[in-house]
This record gives structure tokens, sequence and C-alpha cells, in this order.
RNA sequence: GGGGCUAUCGUCUAGGGGUCAGGACACCGCCCUUUCACGGCGGUAACACGGGUUCAAAUCCCGUUAGCCCUACCA
């Protein structure tokens, strides 16, 4: 297979970008990047209820803040505007021009047929099954009918009925890249519906016909659609296209096992942006669940290994290694890896993500402050961590821990205090000198100034390293906190 | 009810006839230490169950159980 590979992600505008889309939009982004192939966005809005530009902007601006970004598909902000050759990518602007024409063939070929059932009547007929137990499967009423147009019809595709040549021992087969040979028996699916009694096509319909139209060689998605599939290559035979290769990504579950919903916190990928992970870090995280990169063969076999590079999980990534079965989201390796990359990344790296949990005073700062300032707080687990190890150099303390103040500010620490007030000349070197002084001079120990100092400045015992401290306040700020205790 | 998928430490997983069943996260302990952390070292911990096949089964086969997906004129 020498033609050039292209895949897809295809969410819904439901309102937020689920981090289960996240994932497997992640795995075509691999896959695409990995064979120098493309990546499409395709907003699938035929639930009209729902997509709203709005909605279709989140799943924009999530795509972005993760890094996947699209070689085709709308253009953000501007929902008539599309970049790539085979637009638009927003399903509801296809209808005249793709899902019409592609009906109308199927209609024409007799491999689909106008059916007059009504839903009331199916949906009696359905309930009637259930009630006795029985399975129900549309009887084929209007199949051999040939009803023509002059009344209201829906679309339903003939599928297989047994017998018919491409069906292997009357199986609709799925070879998937992941699950490996699926059989489905023909005469467990019935012939479903096309396009509605309104003339809109359904999903499963605008899907093979994107994906042929978009030439997506391999279709990568959620576990949920294995089901689906077997329509699909029924519908891919009746028009005569060549099927993509199918690879089905295992679902993401919550710590419970039960399917990742609001419940288990966080299912949006803004919340996760809000909680202060890199996204770098999430899509690290991500790509872990289901995946274990092989490096020569061998699993990798130590954290370091485990820490990859965007560029390693591209050069690495294969859907031969990706697990058939769900995988539990474990947000503690998630806050490690977040943990690890901040800990390796260069302040300037860190510094535009870590500045909108910042206040405004942040950025009128100088260079040699800001790199101060996160290298003295890179040990935290998230963004939001630094930003709050960070608050004293911003706000005096709202309140005074009480058993710290009496445990450190100890009138017998008050000279040295007193002394260190004294202090103007704000380097690291002379700071640690004059408080090396300090404490010779009265007899301390290095903790019982440092932590007395952290109370004072920052209202309890907890602080970046105590010259770090100081120099991150200033030393008019130092003065005035510690003068009130004296 | 029918069709399909899945099952190794708490979690993510390696291993696919003979391994002390390996690693990572989490957890616990010790060390380091100007706080909190970081870091270093060590430890606890798993083959869902029942039958086969075999000299030998976590690995192969068949059941059972459990979970998940589909079974819409939703996507």
């Amino acid at each position: 297979m020498s033609q050039k590979v292209v895949t897809r992600f295809a969410p819904s505008p439901t309102g937020m970008l689920h981090i289960g889309g996240v994932r497997t939009a992640l795995f075509c982004w691999l896959f695409a990047r990995k064979h120098e192939g493309t990546f499409i966005l395709r907003i699938e809005d035929t639930d009209l209820s729902r997509s709203t530009d709005d909605n279709i902007r989140i799943i924009e601006d999530g795509m972005a803040w993760c890094g996947l970004d699209w070689d085709e598909g709308p253009v953000p902000g501007d929902p008539q505007a599309w970049r790539g050759p085979n637009g638009p990518y927003r399903q509801m602007q296809r209808l005249e021009s793709h899902y019409r024409p592609a009906l109308e063939k199927l209609l024409a070929e007799g491999r689909a047929y106008r059916c007059r059932c009504s839903k009331e009547s199916l949906d009696a007929a359905r309930a009637e099954a259930e009630r006795e137990g029985r399975i129900f499967q549309y009887p084929g009423t209007c199949r051999e009918a040939g009803h023509d147009a002059s009344q209201p019809f829906s679309v339903r595709l003939k599928m297989p009925q047994g017998g018919e040549p491409w069906l292997e021992e009357d199986c609709i087969v799925l070879r998937d890249l992941i699950k490996g040979e699926l059989r489905f028996p023909a005469t467990s699916l019935d012939d479903w519906i096309l396009a509605r009694t309104d003339g809109t096509p359904t999903y499963n319909f605008c899907v093979v016909v994107d994906d042929t139209s978009m030439s997506v060689t391999h279709v990568i998605r959620g576990d949920d659609h294995v089901a689906n599939t077997p329509k699909q290559i029924a519908l891919y035979q009746a028009f005569g296209f060549e099927q993509p290769t199918f690879a089905h990504v295992p679902m993401i579950l919550g710590k419970d096992g039960a399917k990742l919903s609001k419940r288990h916190g966080a299912t949006s990928i803004t919340e996760y942006q809000a909680m202060g992970f890199l996204p770098s870090a999430v899509r690290l995280a991500l790509a872990r669940l289901s995946w274990t990169p092989k490096i020569d063969g061998k699993a990798v076999e130590s954290a370091e290994e485990e820490l990859l590079t965007d560029e390693q999980m591209i050069q690495l990534f294969d859907l031969a290694d990706c697990q058939k079965s769900p995988a539990r989201f474990d947000m503690d390796k998630l806050q490690w890896i977040n943990q690890k990359l901040i800990q390796r990344a260069s302040w300037q790296e860190l510094e535009p993500h870590l500045r909108s949990f910042l206040p405004e005073a942040w950025s009128g700062k100088s260079d040699d402050w800001k790199a101060l300032a996160i290298h003295s707080t890179q040990k935290g687990k998230s963004l939001v961590e630094m930003a709050e190890a960070l608050r004293f150099a911003f706000e005096r303390p709202a309140g005074f821990d009480a058993k710290a103040v009496e445990k450190f500010l100890t009138d017998a620490i008050k000279p040295a205090l007193r002394d260190l007030c004294a202090l103007t000349d704000y380097t690291h070197e002379a700071l640690e000198a004059g408080f090396n002084a300090i404490l010779e001079k009265h007899g301390l120990k290095t903790k019982d100034l440092a932590q007395a100092l952290r109370v004072a400045l920052c209202g309890k015992p907890v602080s970046p390293g105590i010259f770090d401290t100081l120099l991150l306040a200033g030393r008019d700020e130092v003065v005035a906190r510690v003068e009130r205790w004296l």
C-alpha cells in the first residue's frame, strides 16, 4: 500500500471536547504524523440542536490546545471557511453536494430502496417483539415493493441476506488492525436507514460517503463503532467503493471501571487545562492508555523510557502495540507525567502555560525574576501548584498559621530577624553569606531563621528555598512583612 | 433476547507452554534535607472461576462469571 495515509477525527459538537475523543484524535494524529500523511478534522454536526458555532469552536480550541493540528478541516472561528481539497468539513454543508447524489445513485442502481413504513408502526412492532422476547429486525416489507417518490419515504440499504460472493461463510468480515478478524453473521443485520423521511442522511451513511470522498485510508475510531462497521462495510460494497483500513481503539473507563463520565471528575479537555496540566503531559498520558511503546521490540522498561517526547511517540507509534481491552483513566499517572515534564522543561517553555494561572503583575516582572520564580517552583505536580507556591510574591499573606507562628516566630528569633532586615544586598550569594553570619552571631540553626522568615513572609512554614523566597519577595517586602513581628 | 468485544499487582502494562510472572504509577519504609517538595535506596502487591489438551498451562481449547459496545427515521 503505497498511497498516502489519511486519517480523520470526526467529533460531534456536544458542547465539550471529551477526553476520550482527544485520545482517539491523538491516535489518528500520531498515525498520520508517523506515516507523513494527512490528518483531517471533520465535524459531525447532523444533530442540529447541539451543533452551534460555539460548540464547534470548543472542539477547535480543545484540539489546538492539545497540539493536535489538523491538515484539513474547518478554519477556527469562521463557520464558512475551511482548508483542504475535499471540503466542506462540516457535514451539514455537504447535504446537496455529497449525500443527495450518493443516495440517488444507490436508489437508481437498486442497492437501496424507498420504504413507506411509518416510524409509528415500526415502533409498535418493535415493542411487541420485545414484549414477546423476540428480536426485532426490519422485515423488509418495502424491499421489493419498488416504491416511487410520490409518497413520504425513508431510504433503506439492501443488506446481504447470505450467499453474496463477498461474504465469507455468510459473514461480513472486519479485519481490524487492533481487534483482529471479526465476523458478523449477515442475518444479524437488517436493512438500515440511510436517509430519514425528512431527507436528512443518517450517521452511518454520512461516514462512508465522507471517508470515501476525503480519501481516508485509515479509519481509527472508538471501540463503540465496532458494531456499526459491518453496516458500513455493506455500504462500501453497495457503492463499489474500496474499504479503508479499520482500527478500533478501546474506550477509556473511569476509576471504577464504568464509562468515563462527569461523576469521575474531569471529562472535558478544558478541565485538564484548568487543573494545570501541560498539553504535552495530557498527550503522553492519553497515548500510554492502551498503547505500549516498543523500543526494538521491547516494551519500555524504566521511568526514563516512559517519558517519551512527541517525536519519540510519533516514531514509535504502532497500532499493533495497542491493547484490545479498555483502560481506566489514571489521574495519578497523569500527575506524575506532568510533574516530570514540568521538571525537564526550560523556564521559557513553561512561562506561556504558567502565565494564565498567575496575577497580572507577572507580566511586569523581569526575565531574571521569572526564571528564578519558575526554577524555584519547578517541582510541583501542576501549573496550579506552581502558581500557588508563587502567591507570596504577589500578595501579602491573608492570614497566618497560628501553630507556625507560635513555633517559629519566637522572641528568641527576633533579634536575628532584625539583623536580616538590615541586609541590603539582594543577590543569592550575599544573602546566603549574610544569613549565615546572622546564624553564627545568634547561635541559631538554619531551620530556625528560615522557618521564621517563611511564616512572616508567607503566613505558613512552606515556601521555595529560603534565599529564593527572599529574592522573589524583594527587600522592601521582606522588611515590611518582617517588621510587624518585631 | 440477539450480535460483537474484553479479562495478569489498586492502576497502566510486559510475557503467549517450563520465568523467583518483569517494569511504570500509586502505596509503605529508610536515607538526604532550610520548610514543602525533589532525589536516592528498598518493600508489599496480580495471572477472574471451572473443566479439558500436555510430562508441563498465566500462556492452547471449551464452558462459566463479570464488564463494555451495538441492536434508533441518535451520533
